[in-house]
DNA sequence: CCGGATCCAGAACGATACTG
DNA sequence: CAGTATCGTTCTGGATCCGG
């Protein structure tokens, strides 16, 4: 399918132009895998089933109830599946589901884009930056 | 290439894992097409040339402060072009550049995915929320 | 060990008014 | 037309303490 023409895009994604349209979905991943930390919990799932701190080890930078409200997040949209052992102290597992790792394949393209553009993209800041020295927002 | 293992896909991200690791760009791409605006900006973009009011008017929730912002980082990021004409009024137009295009073939793919699952997300949540109504936050 | 509950700071976003 | 400036709100995420 080479590369999909512009208009195959818009195509697809035509229905989001006004806002709130109800039959466009990608709202509801961008902000599922656009917050701080889901695609970090994807990612580490990835490599097999975690505990609760096993992830919270792994995403050192990650508060415990950041960790907790992702974590729910995933498992609300079927992503991940949350497994309780009844056992003292209490034991929690996480896991991708089929769907979850369907979504990991696409992370994955994201991340192999970012890598090979991360440092065209960085030369371009530096180069926005230099020649209009006035806009300080990012 | 099928669909990669998922040792491939950590071997690709695993450098996220310590926060602040400074060779990793996803984040940069995500911050970028996570936010509420810069999708339906690029979508835009990717049918051809538009004004900024063009712009306004096909993402007519948008406000004119942020669409200005949404463009703005757009550009310092090398992913669209922003051209001034010095008539009167001024007018202004913005285009994609080679790498805003493969930017927009990679949320082509978000979005197909979307669409695919949306239904089945849709149910998950629902069920969810039957089983779990106390975890009210979403 | 795995969270829940609460409080708070800062960022994101929106509305409005003004300008070259 | 295409912004800029300012203000107010809302939303997200972090810190801390508490509980089964």
């Amino acid at each position: 399918m080479a590369l999909g023409s512009h208009t195959e895009v818009t195509a697809v994604l035509e229905p989001c132009g006004d806002a709130g349209h109800p039959d466009c979905g990608i709202r509801d991943v961008l902000d599922r895998i656009g917050d701080r930390w889901s695609v970090l919990v994807i990612v580490e799932l990835a490599s097999g089933t975690r505990r609760f701190n096993e992830l919270q080890r792994a995403i050192d930078a990650i508060s415990q109830r950041m960790l907790t409200l992702t974590v729910r997040r995933l498992e609300r949209d079927g992503l991940v599946i949350r497994t309780v052992y009844p056992t003292v102290p209490a034991q929690v597992t996480y896991e991708l589901t089929e769907r979850g790792r369907g979504l990991t394949h696409l992370v994955k393209q994201l991340a192999d884009w970012s890598l090979e553009h991360k440092a065209a993209i960085g030369a371009s800041r530096k180069l926005y930056d230099l020649e209009n020295p006035e806009n300080v927002i990012r």
